[in-house]
RNA sequence: CGCGGGAUGGAGCAGCUCGGUAGCUCGUCGGGCUCAUAACCCGAAGGUCGUUGGUUCAAAUCCAGCUCCCGCAACCA
């Protein structure tokens, strides 16, 4: 069986995440369920990121321990990616004892091999701020922050030689078209970086103590890089000897699923430190758009935060993952709203799927008790409903080879709407009042049940709730996404999928809160 | 002249590689149907395709300039 690794980046556990945050793992949710229901034998990894100053600082300021504080918070978003009915099979957590012990063995090899040397960091510094800034970064000379006067100030650091391996990488991505997605950023990450030049990067701390030591100098805490990206190969079973079997079987990982904002780390330092490793690189990585609240990006200042499990309890888990599935293009930026959320409710989940189970249900147990076999009395216009059928699977396909999501499920509501218009077309109502045609509309009604269930079958990657309900109203265990002439159905009572909702009403429900 | 992406009916997008009646989903309006969740099906209105100029018999699509928006511009996770 071929095999798939697919991983999100791991969280920072420094608060609760948002819908925005929450996004990549529904995202990777899909991909990963869509990629088993093909038959791959899928490792999809996530977790969290529990080191370094921010942590230190805001358990500090919790009164906490940091091991207490990131034990809350990776429990926090660990609950929030199952309330999500994400199907990952490890949540992994840096401050985990493995982890750490070979990301020193990973820090002390690259020592060892001269990729990594000791030197001082140079940097401008904000006293009051207590922070560094590049030159770059500088407004006018001053501390881009409170506008005050910066000094000069070094402290020894060890620093990664990124610039050994640029030439390297860069042939790697040209000889890669598909390394990084979208191409837009891959041409950010060439132009900006690759071609001026890389600059060796600073890998360890002295500031702060929450964090993984140098194993050979424990006044540094090695840094984030080489920490927390480490982790997509530290878990599966990857030391420096080798890794276990686990490690080999799956790694390379096929895709790496991340935020745009952390495109830089994923191409250029998580390469070349694979590439130090003498190890393999990642088939792909994703950077995805944002999910932006209204036009705004969600941040705690503007006040205009969604958290995914209060749009579970307004709407329930499908809808969510639907809706941010189905609305975040490839490449660029979504929007999320209430109003936008309950508008897709209503004319996607509800018109358009949950209508069609139902009506369909209804007529099957009204006109024949429920139980629907195949018959061959077919006509015409029914191959045309079939042939959509059968081509399904394979356009998903090609729109999740390109991670295309919203396409992807733009495909099976095509399906859908081509069976409403199958029904307005054929009428089994009229049907029903003739004795003479009860063979037809049999047949009507099985093809009908047919399209639904492959539908029901290609829509679990996204809403796998729903999926499930589908199949147990058809009454129907059978999997094979494509029509099949012997089937029976012994449907059961129909019950709404998803309910219109009046989204005045729901609005000023919300606002009450 | 730092690099890159974008600007298409009320909203969100496709079309641009290989020029030739501007397409999809939602929304609005009208009609049909009654199996169904005031749903479903059909039809209509609505766009000088950011702007200026060029190439061409013909440009949303090719070329040049301009305007605006967004991302990136390295040690912040």
């Amino acid at each position: 069986m071929e095999k798939y690794y697919i991983s999100t980046a791991i969280a920072y556990a420094s608060g609760k995440p948002h819908i925005g945050n929450t996004y990549e793992i529904v995202l990777a949710d899909a991909i990963a369920r869509y990629k088993r229901n093909r038959g791959f034998d899928v490792y999809f990894q996530t977790g969290t990121d529990e080191h370094g100053e921010k942590i230190e600082g805001k358990a500090k300021e919790a009164s906490l321990t940091p091991q207490e504080f990131v034990d809350d918070k990776a429990r926090e978003i660990k609950r929030i990616w199952d309330v999500m009915n994400t199907s990952y099979d490890a949540f992994v957590r840096t401050t985990d004892s493995h982890h750490k012990e070979v990301v020193q063995h990973i820090f002390q090899k690259l020592f060892d091999q001269g990729d990594i040397y000791l030197d001082k960091y140079e940097g401008w510094y904000c006293t009051p701020c207590e922070s560094f800034w590049t030159e770059t970064q500088l407004l006018d000379g001053k501390c881009p922050d409170c506008g005050r006067e910066v000094s000069k100030r070094s402290e020894e650091a060890y620093f990664f030689k990124l610039s050994k391996y640029q030439d390297k990488l860069l042939d790697y991505i040209n000889s890669h078209p598909d390394f990084i997605q979208p191409e837009s950023r891959k041409n950010e990450m060439i132009n900006n970086f690759l071609k001026p030049g890389l600059q060796d990067l600073c890998v360890s701390r002295t500031t702060f103590d929450w964090g993984i030591r140098v194993p050979f100098n424990d006044k540094h805490i090695i840094y984030v890089w080489i920490d927390a990206l480490s982790n997509y190969i530290t878990f599966p079973g990857y030391d420096v000897n080798g890794g276990n079997e686990h490690f080999k079987k799956y790694w390379p990982a096929d895709l790496h699923l991340i935020g745009k904002d952390i495109i830089r780390f994923h191409t250029i330092y998580w390469p070349i430190e694979l590439m130090a490793l003498g190890l393999e690189l990642p088939k792909k990585v994703f950077g995805h758009p944002w999910l932006l609240q209204g036009g705004d990006k969600m941040s705690k200042s503007k006040g205009n935060i969604m958290y995914a499990d209060d749009l579970v309890d307004l709407f329930g888990v499908d809808a969510i993952r639907y809706y941010v599935l189905h609305e975040i293009p490839f490449a660029n930026d979504g929007t999320i709203t209430y109003e936008l959320i309950m508008e897709r409710i209503n004319s996607d989940l509800a018109n358009v799927l949950g209508n069609l189970v139902n009506r369909t249900i209804s007529m099957a147990k009204k006109y024949f008790d429920g139980r629907i076999t195949f018959t061959s009395d077919s006509q015409e216009i029914d191959n045309d409903l079939i042939k959509s059928v059968n081509d399904l699977p394979i356009n998903v396909d090609t729109k999740m080879d390109k991670l295309e999501i919203g396409n992807a499920i733009d495909e099976i509501f095509n399906v859908l709407r081509k069976s409403n218009k199958y029904i307005d077309d054929t009428m089994p109502w009229s049907l029903a009042k003739d004795d003479s045609m009860k063979s037809r509309l049999e047949t009507v009604l099985y093809n009908l049940l047919e399209a639904i269930r492959v539908c029901a079958i290609e829509i679990e990657p996204f809403l796998p709730d729903t999926s499930k309900e589908i199949l147990r109203q058809l009454g129907t265990d059978v999997l094979d996404n494509k029509y099949c002439d012997n089937n029976t159905y012994e449907v059961s009572e129909p019950v709404p999928i998803f309910l219109r909702i009046d989204i005045q009403k729901k609005l000023e429900e919300i606002s009450n809160k």
